[in-house]
RNA sequence: GCCGACGUAGCUCAAUUGGCAGAGCAAUGCUCUUGUAAAGCAUGGGUUAUGGGUUCAAGUCCCAUCGUCGGCUCCA
């Protein structure tokens, strides 16, 4: 198994570290540079990034009044330009500037001046962070004529920031501000070490990461494919790949059977009333497709699946015995996502959600969510998935983008809150990462290139229950409003699978291999055997190929090495002799022959345990 | 959607200034019958993403569309 070593050990915060003053520095040297090949480019923001650090500029219009743009070979003359620039040693000086000062001196650059008058305000600072108090005097940074309104800290020197060690990555356009209603900039990217070697290691680690990525491995490993004619953002899964959906498919299933779960199906499309009474509608207008002329009706393809099993909770009157009610689904739904935020199977336009929605009554809530997350966490552990936290997304108070009342808020944030404790569940609040009908728990996993992804979720619910009148019969002979629980422990099945691609470089663990076992007949006549091997073991519920292909034993080694799968049983003269197997890992273990009911045992256990090992 | 780059055989990539579309792998056939990461020989495979345009001549230049990639924005 490739270890990838990603590991930066901050001893102290990144802002206070020697390489964010590298890359700060970094940054001020390239907006050096891209000045002298365009002295009219207004500067907007260059700070320091993970791994490296960015500049944004205002390039000004061509004669054709569009925006004018870096080209590839700009981006190499300004790198050329700016290890020149650093070799040429030049101090960094610090000074202030009062506010006054600082609006003639920047008179001329736009981007600049905004960010001076938003100090003065008080409103925000440069990073669009909101600030305290209003300031007086700016802060301001020189080397040679380069002068730039900016924080700091920078390193002492221009030399200090290693030519060698320094690399422009790409341009792209950014929107000022983060704000696509306003100037889209000319951003460039680059990456800024300690020394060569940490900078070549960088790109290496980058090389690495391309070679694990999930769109690739899928078509090599033949587990997905997108057609341009079926349409951007829908894949197809290919057999491999949905054996390994449908296992995961299978042990989620499992698990909710054993918990009291109850299936249910849907169809894809539904009423616009029906999102319209939901209030998914209206909130996500942008996000969904155009609504289906069915004779005089207008219907949507389901952007979510709570309204149709809501239905299913009215579809009879329930009583508090029937509650909690668990309605499980893996179901569907389409969602439009600009052209732009495409990406493999991690971001698509149709998917499936492993949903579920919990209607329980209001004394059962923290039981039910605790049941939940224990849920979540059984799944994740299983996944081998260890490194993960948990966020509580809340309601930004500002925005008008949640719908209910505070006290529901209150209530629901409350109930998660009892219950993270109780679970003795550490996490994070974020305000305005909530759904629009509720607060949510959601369990973010880092990966093994140390990248962080929201996957599971837990969320309460008071609003949709209102909002559909949604009621039971208490013990009290009266009507009560049910809370309702949405769930999904993987989140998209495609976005989890493209996950788990990359996460495990394509070498999956044994019990989610689409072929766990390749017979490999050494010669022609010891294909029956072959044949024979695989029917035993297909028939304990293995999934097993035969190679009878014309290759060599090497050959198809090779093959089934490339492929990942976890054994090769190799098979020739001894092994039809003694009913056994050859039995090699693709971990490039030998481990010699085996009686067949042997490895079968062996095989079946570490299925059956789920386990990580071969 | 926006900015930029790109689209040649199933895959990875070649093809001077516009001048006969090629290679490796894969596929298919034949020979060999093999003991732990690539046997040998042969064969087939393309309206160069699609549609228009410029030119004696377009993979190459121009326009549009579709798609991919890297960002930005967005993500119930």
């Amino acid at each position: 198994m490739l270890e990838v070593n990603m590991s930066e050990v901050h001893e102290v915060p990144y802002e206070e570290s020697e390489l964010y003053r590298i890359r700060h520095s970094a940054a001020h040297v390239m907006a050096e540079a891209v000045l002298e090949f365009f002295p009219n480019a207004k500067l907007a923001i260059g700070p320091p990034i993970e791994d490296g650090f960015y500049y944004d500029f205002d390039l000004g219009k061509d004669e054709n009044g569009k925006p004018k743009t870096f080209s590839p070979e700009d981006l190499e003359k300004i790198e050329a330009r700016m290890k020149e620039l650093l070799k040429q040693n030049a101090p960094f000086e610090h000074s202030t500037m009062s506010v006054e000062e600082a609006r003639e001196f920047f008179a001329d650059q736009p981007y600049k001046l905004e960010l001076i008058e938003e100090l003065a305000a008080g409103k925000l600072d440069e990073n669009g962070n909101p600030i305290a108090e209003p300031v007086k005097e700016v802060s301001i940074y020189r080397h040679r004529n380069f002068v730039d309104l900016c924080r700091g800290p920078h390193v002492r020197f221009t030399k200090q920031v290693k030519a060698n060690a320094v690399k422009l990555l790409r341009t792209s356009g950014a929107y000022w501000r983060g704000d696509e209603n306003r100037p889209q900039l000319q951003r460039i990217y680059g990456t800024a070490w300690h020394n060569k070697t940490e900078l070549e290691e960088y790109l290496q680690r980058l090389e690495e990461a391309k070679a694990r990525d999930h769109r690739r491995l899928g078509r090599e490993l033949g587990l997905f494919h997108i057609s341009p004619l079926v349409g951007a953002g829908l894949p197809l899964w290919l057999p491999k790949g949905a054996v390994l959906r449908e296992t995961l498919e299978n042990f989620l299933r499992q698990a909710q059977l054993e918990r009291g779960y109850l299936p249910v199906i849907t169809p894809h499309i539904g009423k616009l009333d029906l999102y319209i009474t939901s209030g998914h509608y209206p909130y996500y207008k942008d996000s969904q497709y155009t609504p289906i002329d069915v004779d005089e009706e207008k219907f949507l393809l389901k952007p979510m699946n709570c309204p149709h099993h809501i239905e299913i909770y009215k579809a009879e009157p329930r009583s508090y015995r029937d509650l909690p009610l668990r309605l499980a689904e893996f179901g569907t739904v389409y969602r439009y996502e600009k052209s732009g935020e495409l990406n493999g199977l991690t971001r698509v336009r149709g998917f499936t959600v492993d949903d579920s929605h919990l209607f329980v009554t209001p004394e059962q809530l923290e039981d039910e969510f605790i049941g939940v997350v224990e849920l979540i966490q059984y799944v994740f552990n299983t996944m081998g998935f260890h490194d993960f936290r948990a966020r509580l997304g809340t309601n930004d108070p500002n925005s008008d983008k949640y719908a209910g009342t505070p006290e529901m808020w209150e209530r629901g944030i409350n109930a998660i809150r009892q219950a993270a404790e109780k679970v003795g569940m550490s996490y994070s609040i974020e305000a305005g990462e909530a759904a629009f009908y509720g607060p949510k728990l959601d369990f973010i996993f880092r990966d093994v290139l140390k990248r962080e992804w929201q996957l599971g979720t837990v969320q309460v619910d008071f609003l949709l229950p209102e909002r559909f009148d949604l009621e039971y019969t208490g013990e009290d002979g009266r009507k009560h409003r049910p809370v309702m629980i949405h769930r999904a422990p993987f989140g998209s099945m495609e976005r989890f699978v493209g996950i788990l691609i990359e996460h495990f470089n394509g070498a999956f663990p044994l019990w989610l291999a689409p072929v766990q076992v390749v017979m490999i007949p050494i010669a022609d006549r010891h294909v029956p055997y072959a044949r024979q091997v695989a029917a035993e073991l297909r028939a304990a519920g293995m999934r097993v190929e035969v190679d009878d292909s014309s290759d060599r034993m090497n050959k198809k080694i090779r093959n089934a090495q490339l492929q990942k799968v976890p054994y090769m049983l190799v098979v020739g003269d001894k092994e039809v002799a003694e009913e056994a197997v050859a039995v090699r890992t693709r971990n490039n273990e030998d481990r010699g022959q085996m009686p067949v009911a042997e490895f079968k045992e062996m095989a079946q256990g570490l299925i059956r345990e789920k386990s990580m090992a071969l």
